[in-house]
DNA sequence: GCATACCTACTGGTATACAACGAGGTATGC
DNA sequence: GCATACCTCGTTGTATACCAGTAGGTATGC
């Protein structure tokens, strides 16, 4: 939309996208520490604007700061993702009650109806394709609802989450049951019937977290594997049984 | 719990506070603008950590910047409160339900019920009081619901609600209603009513909102009066019929 | 060999200096 | 009198310099 307008904090917003990016590529390993000057580098910028874009990494959950200590990417916390996908559905929920509320609905849910109907042979095979696909039914879904700051927030979520959920999708057996979960979901909502959405809905998210429930932890030991390796305390060890919590 | 532990960024969150604390107590009304510099005088503190804090409201959604042109407050939108206000009813009615399906309920709710609960001659007559108890309220019940990242969004909510609540409860009237209803409420609960809490709740919320939608534009007028008052684009003027948008 | 105390190097926190850009006033041409 | 071009000043954006505190290695005493 606004493209001309707002020139300011060009690095800034660059450092900071650059470092969410190393994040969610994987590049930036959850557990690794780094310093400010040591990301000042590796951006080419200085320590300024670099110190920005870590501060609304920190208040977005990626990373965080010990005062004199250094940074590190938030270690994962699968407790704190259940909490991120209750919060999920609770949201997703109130916005299918309110669609199925609104006057014009047929036409507010043309648009998804046109994505998500389409007969098998149309329908993409692309898994990270289908990921993006995925991750904009839901985010549509709240926004066609028309409240903005619930739109916000559930974003801000459907972010949180894509880190994880990046780990998934690697089996095509959950391609054709999205579409087909998807089109149903919409045409109840279409004939207004407000609770089986809900439970559709609930169901479809449920099944989609414990498809991740499953497939991090051995993913994310890969993706370590093949990272630099240089950090000992990312993670809790890998069964070596020296857990400090319970 | 941690206090020694984090003893960086003193100033950046002194500054932060003393920001907020000015919106909230409209010694910076809606509207107003400033530079950082300005603000750096006013804290006593150099630009850096007034930045910081700076961006941190940013954020939050309490000021906003113009690339090169400075700060300032950002205006009511009444329409973005009513948003919000949306969102809270949603995050509490979810949290009802969780409540409702608690194993130690009675036990989980015993320190609300019995602050709420008080015979009508022990009831807290302060009028700013109320207001923070009814805040606590309803934090309280979001948090004891169990879910950590919903109990912060809903803070974060609360928060940003409380400069136009601040501007309600000069009548006592309500005072007496919202004892009334905030028991009711927790008794239903108690009884695992679901859906009666739910609208109870939602009730409730309701009130306090119209209560809020019938005060605000005069009390804050007033308010501008009371302030320095040499802005001018603060609001959109007053019933003089120029709102931009629709 | 072990514990302890010191010391160094590096961390983030803060202040300041410099650069680039924009808004608004002012002068100028008509 | 009015429109336009320019120029100045103030603004944020960025870089750098300085400060304070901590962790961890090292040397020393036992």
């Amino acid at each position: 939309m606004i493209s001309s307008p707002r020139r300011g904090k060009q690095l800034a917003d660059k450092v900071y996208q650059d470092i969410k990016d190393d994040i969610f590529e994987f590049r930036l390993l959850p557990g690794d520490r780094f310093s400010e000057n040591e990301m000042a580098q590796r951006t080419g910028a200085s320590r300024t604007p670099v110190r920005e874009a870590l501060f609304r990494l920190e208040r977005e959950g990626y990373v965080e700061v010990s005062p004199r200590n250094g940074w590190q990417v938030k270690p994962f916390d699968f407790h704190y993702f259940e909490e991120l996908y209750d919060v999920r559905t609770v949201l997703e929920c109130a916005a299918v009650r309110r669609l199925c509320e609104l006057e014009n609905l047929a036409d507010t849910l043309q648009p998804l109806m046109s994505l998500w109907g389409v007969p098998e042979d149309q329908r993409l095979r692309d898994i990270s394709g289908v990921l993006n696909l995925d991750e904009n039914f839901h985010s549509e879904l709240v926004r066609t609802a028309g409240n903005g700051e619930m739109t916000r927030i559930h974003q801000n979520i459907t972010e949180r989450l894509r880190i994880i959920r990046r780990l998934d999708f690697t089996k095509r057996a959950r391609i054709d049951a999205t579409y087909d979960e998807h089109h149903a979901i919409l045409e109840t909502i279409l004939h207004r019937r407000v609770e089986p959405a809900q439970i559709m809905l609930k169901a479809h998210i449920e099944a989609s977290r414990n498809e991740v429930r499953k497939i991090t932890l051995h993913m994310l030991y890969e993706a370590r594997r093949q990272g630099s390796g240089d950090t000992g305390d990312a993670l809790p060890a890998p069964a070596s049984g020296s857990r400090a919590g319970a």
